[in-house]
DNA sequence: GTAATCACG
DNA sequence: ACGTACGTGATTACT
């Protein structure tokens, strides 16, 4: 008897992460479940088994799990979009009469233990189907395990096991156990990596032994004390990585030989999830459903594209027809569209998008209601003039990437750790111990109970020790300055260097991926990596910039907004004082400074021409006379003096803060020249501070949210501009007020020319918006 | 998972 | 008396 016992989750994971998103018509995601039915079928073509399991998690708080809750709460949760499709793979699996297994309290990877033990106790031959490298340990002379990866798959068995590791399979678990698995959230031994953890495990065989006989060991000093210092850490490894053997399910094997088919259930699903290439793998066809339910009337009224497609060219030819087309995650259709090489056209309506706008929860409306609401608000220009276009736009700049210098990250990387050690030590020193720099915990203990420096604010937890108290205690001790620069050095470490040089690709690119309904305000976000905030403030960080470059033959010609959020602000106030300034084209600090300090321009002072700038910040922010007082250095009275005296001169912007908070207090929220709406709930709370916080709210969103608006016209415009001429150079980044396009050296002079006119003619305002371009090879030459 | 910290516009 | 500027994302520590 041959029995193959599958990892639900695991492979279901691996589908859903292996293959780009699809569903149906009525927006049902099918990607995992595709992708879990072909490994399926292969598994079954591969070892036709005589029986079947197909095992999945049921974690409950038991005590088991509860021992090690807080280590195991860790993992990350499975996406939405994949709990959805749970419940279809395993009603496929039921329709095709295979045992599904759930037992509370347990997840997939017990069970495939409990089970290869009962195959190998019974003489039969076992096959364990995960992704999960954990299943290495039930590896025996009966039982092997299937790997699913992205591209093939290999089969352990002990002999190659023993091969390609060099230990028992039984060991596996103790190497873990030393090393760690951060994706695992097993913590192993601090400082023991993969080839230490090898080393000990083949030498010693076990971490019972290791500790036991840990004063006879042929080990350096290092690892010695490394091991003592996280005995527990690791003995705690171990019992995390164990799997059961004991899950309470049927010993007899004759229970997984599969059952009847049934037909009818199978196409009823299958049709339903409109996986109808499955249909035929199964044999079956849709005669064999009942007429009712499978594709909704509003569906086939919207004529909504499904694109689960490869196998479909109907589709690609629908998507890139003149049609008119209500979608769902677009941007998901745009990426299909980019790797099938065609274009959709005629995109009328989108539901990710829609919901976005009107801030409300995608799943919880119809496709009709989400229309008519977009109406009903007037934000239909919004979503088919600005968003709907910007998707093509987002998706494109993701594919281009930008190019990065591995070796020069890696080279600043590694002066990065030679001056952060050296600062340790330096810090190790003058606290007279060794703590963890990182924790802010044991920071404020050093600082504030053995040195006793004076302590200013708490936070929730504890002392705080951020930039701003730091920046008081500068000269109270020499640690200070030593923490900060520590501070600095591992932030650019951490984040950067290393974040960087993980996400960097094959290709030597870093492919961003924009968010395009994140932001409150309609700003777009950036996330692995976030290059939105790249360092640019201080010198050292700003190096990391010389690494981000054009690629062979190709500059960076970056174009910024000059100063277009107080542009706005201008406009939408009407203020004269301030459209004056823009038109004539005076720097903007220097003539609030003039206004608020009542001097002439000519006699600014860099220092008042600085606090005139803090000030301009804090009226777009909605400003507090503490937080201006704090970020210049006055006193809170005299910052109070300042917005006073701003507001007195600058009447037009003091009657739009009035009349902005007068109208969200009315409506509930604000919307930006284009019509963006924003809800804003704190507006009318009882309690001050919220209410503050509104206010703020209600001020800054129609200016940032303008801006926003404009720099997303300008990229369609210059996207379009690039496409209509030709062009070989390519937009791929945006940084909320500023473009970069990598560009061929014989198109710089004319992308500089398109870049500037498109940005400025993006929208039309009572001041002119100024752009200013330059080009270089890399971002920190360029900007 | 949350808090603290810090990077950007 | 109380808290303290708008909008984001990544890393680390800790529970």
């Amino acid at each position: 008897m041959k029995l193959l016992v599958i990892d639900g989750n695991s492979l279901a994971n691996r589908a859903f992460y292996g293959i780009r998103p699809l569903s149906n018509k009525k927006g049902v995601f099918t990607h995992a479940t595709t992708g879990f039915l072909n490994i399926y079928l292969k598994l079954m073509k591969q070892f036709a088994p005589d029986a079947t399991a197909v095992a999945f998690d049921m974690r409950k708080p038991t005590f088991r799990a509860e021992i090690y809750s807080e280590y195991k709460a860790n993992r990350k949760g499975m996406p939405d979009e994949l709990a959805m499709q749970m419940p279809h793979i395993k009603q496929i699996l039921v329709a095709l009469g295979v045992s599904v297994l759930e037992v509370e309290g347990y997840e997939a990877d017990d069970i495939l233990g409990t089970l290869s033990n009962i195959a190998s106790a019974a003489g039969s031959d076992c096959v364990l189907a995960t992704g999960d490298r954990d299943a290495f340990q039930l590896v025996n002379e009966k039982v092997c395990v299937n790997l699913a990866k992205t591209n093939d798959d290999t089969v352990f068995t002990i002999e190659k096991i023993r091969e390609t590791y060099g230990i028992e399979p039984s060991q596996m678990l103790d190497v873990k156990a030393l090393m760690g698995d951060s994706s695992d959230n097993i913590p192993g031994v601090k400082g023991i990596g993969e080839k230490t953890a090898y080393d000990l495990i083949k030498k010693y065989k076990n971490i019972d032994y290791i500790y036991e006989n840990i004063d006879n060991l042929e080990i350096t000093a290092g690892i010695k004390n490394k091991l003592l210092n996280d005995e527990e850490m690791c003995r705690l490894s171990l019992k995390l990585g164990t799997i059961a053997l004991d899950v309470p399910i049927s010993a007899d094997l004759a229970d997984y030989v599969p059952n009847d088919r049934n037909d009818a259930e199978l196409a009823r699903i299958l049709t339903e999830l409109e996986m109808f290439s499955f249909m035929k793998k199964f044999n079956v066809n849709a005669d064999d459903v009942p007429h009712e339910s499978v594709v909704s009337e509003s569906a086939a009224a919207f004529s909504v594209p499904s694109y689960p497609v490869a196998t479909h060219e109907s589709d690609k030819a629908f998507l890139s027809g003149d049609e008119p087309k209500r979608t769902h995650d677009l941007k998901a259709l745009w990426g299909y569209a980019l790797d099938n090489g065609i274009e959709i056209k005629n995109v009328v309506f989108d539901m990710t998008l829609a919901a976005y706008l009107l801030g409300v929860d995608l799943n919880q409306y119809t496709y009709e209601q989400l229309y008519s609401k977009i109406t009903a608000e007037n934000m239909l220009n919004v979503l088919t003039e600005i968003e709907i276009p910007l998707t093509e736009v987002l998706v494109n700049m993701e594919r281009h990437g930008i190019e990065v210098d591995k070796a020069g990250i890696e080279n600043f990387g590694a002066e990065l750790t030679r001056d952060i050690e050296r600062i340790e030590n330096e810090i190790y020193e003058l606290a007279g111990e060794i703590f963890n720099i990182s924790s802010p915990k044991q920071l404020g203990e050093i600082l504030f109970n053995k040195l006793m420096l004076p302590s200013g604010k708490k936070t929730k937890t504890g002392y705080s020790t951020n930039a701003d108290v730091l920046e008081d205690l500068a000269d109270k001790h020499e640690i200070i300055p030593l923490i900060t620069e520590y501070r600095a050095l591992t932030k650019l470490n951490s984040t950067y260097v290393t974040g960087l040089l993980k996400l960097t690709g094959e290709d030597n690119r870093i492919h961003t991926t924009f968010m395009q309904t994140i932001t409150r305000t309609g700003r777009i976000s950036s996330v692995e990596p976030n290059i939105q905030n790249i360092p640019v403030r201080t010198p050292r960080g700003r190096q990391m910039r010389r690494f981000f470059k054009g690629g062979d033959g190709c500059m960076l010609v970056d174009a910024d907004y000059s100063q277009i959020e107080l542009r706005v602000l201008a406009h939408i106030s009407g203020d004269e004082i301030m459209k004056k300034a823009f038109e004539e084209d005076e720097d903007i600090h220097t003539i609030t400074a003039s206004q608020v300090f009542n001097q002439p321009p000519q006699w600014i002072t860099p220092e008042l021409r600085s606090a005139a700038k803090a000030v301009n910040f804090g009226i777009v922010y909605g400003i507090g006379a503490f937080s201006l007082a704090k970020d210049i250095g006055v006193s809170v009275s005299q910052a109070d003096n300042y917005i006073k005296s701003y507001l007195a001169k600058y009447k037009g912007v003091k009657a739009y803060m009035d009349d902005t908070i007068a109208g969200a207090k009315k409506s509930g929220g604000v919307s930006t020249m284009f019509g963006r709406k924003r809800q804003i709930a704190e507006i009318n709370a009882s309690n001050k501070n919220i209410e503050a916080a509104g206010k703020r709210i209600a001020m800054n969103t129609p200016i940032q949210g303008t801006a926003a608006d404009i720099i997303k016209l300008a990229m369609i415009r210059v996207f379009n501009k690039i496409k209509e001429r030709g062009l070989k150079a390519r937009l791929i980044l945006q940084v909320h007020d500023e473009l970069i396009v990598e560009t061929p050296m014989n198109e710089m002079l004319e992308v500089e020319k398109i870049l500037k006119e498109e940005m400025e003619a993006a929208a039309k305002l009572d001041v002119p918006l100024a752009v200013g371009v330059k080009s270089a090879k890399t971002w920190y030459d360029a900007h």
